[in-house]
DNA sequence: CGCCTTTATAACCACCGTCTGATATTGTTG
DNA sequence: CAACAATATCAGACGGTGGTTATAAAGGCG
């Protein structure tokens, strides 16, 4: 699962933000977000599986709580999904797309870029990361 | 709809990447679309009105054709909402976790952020930007 | 005008992500 | 050990997302 499937979530954006700040207990956590949310325990507790197992959280027991922390690692995989669009808000959008124009013209062959996570279908349920 | 929520979806991502490079008919990002993730023509074609109302593209007529770029502003949320994460990867992990333990023993009563989209129920329908 | 191309839209639907209440698991205390 | 707290997991429901086929709309050409 890329890292944009996975903070293509609110809530799980929102435990995120809230973790940037320092470790948190699963129910403190929990607390606000189903607060903001209105969502149950559990729904709260899924969506720290699906970041943990994503590699967004750490997780240390602590007697019956467990500490989240961030790992700012996948975060990094989104900073350079963007690096390539950084020049564009440096610049006009009008005359950068002129530019753009321009530098089509002599395309690439093969940018050497993997695509973005490519399915053959979303029925064959085939997620990988 | 949240910028993260539009790329939350590989083939919208791809899309992006795609008109990087410069301004596209939507044929041409349909004919590669379709060959990579093996969708049909409307298919391709909901997910560039989905980019094109959420402001990730612009969109003009060429005759028949409608050609296709890429608009950088809602790239530059993605940014911002990185920034805050940008100094983790910068340093040893477990130092930081020791540092963000301190910085929290003093957290901030109100930081002023807004959270992430917030839902009453996904059940509401309830959609905001 | 008819014919063709390009591409957007309409109508429908399957499935999977996210939700729930119930329960299991883990740990602590008296 | 029982009782309690914290939180993960289970089993099931369901609606929205992302797909489809058919068709409409826009434009160009002979």
């Amino acid at each position: 699962m890329h890292a944009f499937d996975v903070l293509g979530d609110p809530v799980r954006r929102r435990i995120i933000e809230l973790l940037a700040d320092g470790e948190m207990s699963a129910g403190e956590v929990g607390a606000i977000v189903q607060r903001e949310f209105g969502i149950s325990q559990p729904g709260v507790s899924q969506h720290l599986r699906v970041l943990r197992e994503n590699g967004f959280t750490t997780v240390r027991p602590q007697g019956t709580r467990r500490l989240y922390a961030v790992d700012p690692a996948p975060l990094q995989e989104l900073d350079h999904w963007l690096e390539r669009y950084r020049s564009f808000w440096n610049q006009r959008l009008d005359a950068l797309s002129t530019e753009i124009a321009r530098g089509r013209s002599r395309r690439r062959p093969d940018s050497g870029e993997s695509p973005s996570d490519r399915r053959t279908r979303r029925r064959s349920g085939g997620t990988d990361g």
